[in-house]
DNA sequence: AACTAAACGAGACGGTACGTCTCGTCTTGAT
DNA sequence: ATCAAGACGAGACGTACCGTCTCGTTTAGTT
């Protein structure tokens, strides 16, 4: 975002302070007043700031909301609870969790839905969010291979095909649970939920059309 | 929506007309604009009426983009392919098509935005849409059964509880995949993603926390 | 329930009683909003009558409140207090009177206003209030001329143009002190007001400019 | 001595051509207009302004009229034309050029009629405009003293009333006969007014009730 | 210590859309 | 034919934010 005075540049440097009083205050501004209804200019006066030192910053509303609710996703980890069972549900926990929170809720979907007209949008979100919470998988898909629950994948193409289906089940279903059908995605849901992903998994490994049965 | 003259019938009666006329121009500008440049007076004038008439039907931006998308599902159905997987796949396919069209991402995921912080928009969107499409669920397990597909159920909470699982697993994964990460739902993903579904079913068939094991 | 129809005309008769009430209602909407807030809608609703019964009688909201504001006028009256003066400065208070009085102040200062810029409205004004009370001037010099004060006028041209300055001078001064100044028209106003102009016409019998100097 | 932001020096300032650009449009709109299709919209694409430029300046269009038309009245002036008889007329027939022009007419009845409702605004058309251009009778009065023609006054609290009497008289009559009468205030008419006028006063020069005849 | 230049707060600016209001007309069923 | 009721197309209202643009004022790094 910013550049410490890349090339010995003159001049006042940026406020450090300014940037995370910005996404504070943007957050603090979802929660209360969500997507729709959050002004940039309200933004700067939460944060103490001018709107010119938040346009300098950020291009508009979409993008320095994603970076607000970027940072949220970041606190997600995957304690060794065991067994791969476990530890998927106790991420797919986290994760309902922080979607239960209005900040995350109201950011996430608007910023989703406007990136659905806006290319550079929708990028900066997959790799601020998407492919950045994919370490999940990754280091659940490990720790279960050194458990001996999965084998080593052979195929690299075929494993990340299988990353991605993972990803898009359980972020959709818990997104759907919790936003659209406007359940709670509480333990037993949960539960239910990663036997049918797990057993689907054991009993289909090749979801590409080239398995044997 | 309308009102035959319900009980007193004075006045000259709404124009049936303008509610057709009025969310097909919500469509096409969502189309051609996107939900937050979509303006409701721009959706007056393309639909050749007053703004007056169109506050007189809809409280708001909201309320007419939920009606004018809910109508886009309504053409979901699901044609008698041989087999529950085949069935599947074919409303699966039809979902994902749907969701390919910028009228519907634009319009569903910022009303699904809209409604993490307005109750009532989110029970008009369950109503007139979630629930309204689990008929699709429902003529499926009801056709696999009368194939010997399924058994018929024996515990109607169960049942219901199942059916919304599916319906959060299909439906989340489909725009997960299409809108947040941003690649095609086409034949072979959904291929994969329906085999590990009915799989996972298969396999895992009381997803309430009352199995043995 | 009989059945009046005036000359053979089919079809319900006008209701009678709907001018009156459209007259008084706009009066009072007057009293109580003023010119710039009273709407068409307001009066009927007030008179009990329809919008269309409205516009079927009055072109418009300044026909109707010429109509409305003519009628207070028609109270002015000169009775006899033994002198000239006396008798004018009789009537000026009665006008004083009608101009401190919401309905028309409001009213008769904004149909001047738009008369402005509308002929017809002028027409109309002038014909109805105008030429309509200077029934008071003439009253009062043949009165004055019984009693010996003015001698008859020779020259009828002379005359009238001396009714009309008469008239715009005291209706002129009465409206700028009441509305412009906004200082009552006092007794003691009133008394200075009538010496000056009495004085004035005495010793300045011939405002035509043929006179001699 | 700076007036650099007088007293908070902080963000941009104002811009000083804005008003007198809207002023102008504001006189340009009423005389293609008039008052009751004047529109503030209008008036600030005609100044080449955004409509909240023109609402931060002023209230309404109420506000803005009374400045825009207080301007016209600064062109009256009192040029020295041998006697007290000749100032007088020269200085109404100017007013009554100006009562003449569109502008004047729509914008200063409009603004008096709805004063009759609005005690703020009624204050503000009588410093801006009424007690503004009483300097013409006070300079006309010094300049007949100095001729000899009138005596100095004694009693100040008398003469502050006879200026108020010659001022409602005088803008009384020409405003009566231009704007109700609809009749030109020419050279004529103001010569007659002019002679009742200055011989009532001469006449009856104790206007308040205590003089000895 | 003085200079320099970017960043800062404040707030005015030209725009755009909002949701409401009133206009004057039109359409209904009832009188 | 007229009425009460009320929907209609039209368009102005005054407000709220947008993102940009001056202003005069810090403030850190360079001379």
């Amino acid at each position: 975002m910013q550049s410490r005075t890349p090339a010995g540049r003159a001049g006042r440097p940026r406020s450090a302070a300014a940037d995370a009083a910005i996404l504070g205050a943007t957050r603090q501004a979802l929660v209360e007043l969500g997507w729709s209804k959050l002004t940039l200019g309200d933004v700067a006066v939460r944060a103490g700031v001018a709107k010119t030192t938040l346009y300098r910053r950020w291009a508009g509303k979409n993008e320095l909301v994603v970076d607000a609710v970027a940072e949220l996703f970041d606190e997600l980890t995957l304690p060794d609870r065991g067994s791969l069972a476990a530890d998927i549900e106790g991420v797919v926990l986290q994760f309902a969790a922080i979607l239960a929170r209005p900040e995350a809720r109201s950011g996430l979907m608007a910023v989703v839905a406007e990136a659905t007209r806006d290319d550079a949008l929708r990028e900066r979100i997959r790799a601020s969010i998407v492919e950045r919470q994919k370490r999940l998988v990754l280091a659940g898909r490990a720790r279960a291979q050194a458990r001996g629950e999965l084998p080593p994948e052979a195929d690299a193409r075929q494993a990340a095909r299988t990353v991605d289906l993972i990803f898009d089940m359980v972020a959709g279903a818990v997104v759907h649970r919790t936003l659209v059908s406007a359940e709670p995605a509480d333990e037993e849901w949960v539960h239910g939920f990663t036997r049918v992903l797990l057993s689907g998994l054991a009993a289909a490994p090749a979801p590409d059309g080239t398995e044997t049965s």
